[in-house]
DNA sequence: CCATCATATGAACGATCGTTTATACAAATG
DNA sequence: CATTTGTATAAACGATCGTTCATATGATGG
C-alpha cells in the first residue's frame, strides 16, 4: 500500500534534498554542498529517490542534473510540513 | 523536520489502522480484528501513533476507544495514495 | 592517452524498526 | 475477593535503514 514511497519520504535527508531540488534542477555537487552532506550520501539518496520515481535525472556532460518528477511531490511534503506542526503544537 | 510524523507513516500497518479508524472510533480488538494483526502489535503501534498526536484515546468501561485526532490526517494519507498510485504507473 | 572532475557503487557498521512472546495491569462481573 | 475481559508493557529477535569509507566508473580537457 504504497509502501516505496512512504519508505522514502522518511528519511529527514532525502525529505531535504527533495526540497532543495524543488525549484531547480541540481547536480549532485551542488546538491551535497547546499545541505553539507557527503557526496557517496547524496547519491546513495538520489539512487532511491529515482527508484521511487520521485525525481529524474539528466545529464548534461560531466554533471547529472536531478529535478523533482511530478510538482505533487512537493505540494505533499508541504502538507506534511502544515500537519507536523500542528500535531506539534499539541505538547 | 517533521521526522516524528515521517516515521509515524512510515510503517503501512500504522497506516492501515489510521484508515481503520479514520472513520469511526475503535477499542482495541476491534482493530485487530480488523485488520488480522496480533493485540499486543496493535496496541504497540497504536501507542506510537499516540505519542505522535495523530490519534486519541477515550476509555470507555473496560475498552478504550480509539480516534484519528484531525481530519487532515486522512487527507494527507489519501493523497499520498494517489501521489503513490501515479508514480507506481510509471514501471 | 592521461589526468581530473563528477558521480556511482560496494562493503561494513551501529542504530533503529516491526514483530513476537510472555507477562503485567486495569476494570468489571459474579 | 476471584475470575474474566480488555489492554499495555518488556524483553528479545531478525530485518532494514542511514551513514561512512574506500574504490570504481564515466565524461571531459589537455
Amino acid at each position: 500500500m504504497n509502501d516505496r514511497l512512504y519508505k522514502c519520504l522518511s528519511s529527514g535527508n532525502r525529505r531535504r534534498i527533495l526540497y532543495c531540488i524543488g525549484e531547480e534542477a541540481k547536480c549532485v555537487n551542488e546538491i551535497s554542498d547546499c545541505l553539507d552532506l557527503e557526496q557517496s550520501l547524496v547519491s546513495h539518496h538520489l539512487k532511491e529517490l529515482v527508484n521511487c520515481g520521485l525525481i529524474e535525472k539528466e545529464r548534461d556532460g560531466k554533471k547529472i542534473y536531478y529535478r523533482v518528477s511530478e510538482s505533487e511531490i512537493i505540494d505533499l511534503l508541504e502538507k506534511g510540513k502544515e500537519l507536523g506542526d500542528k500535531l506539534e503544537e499539541r505538547c
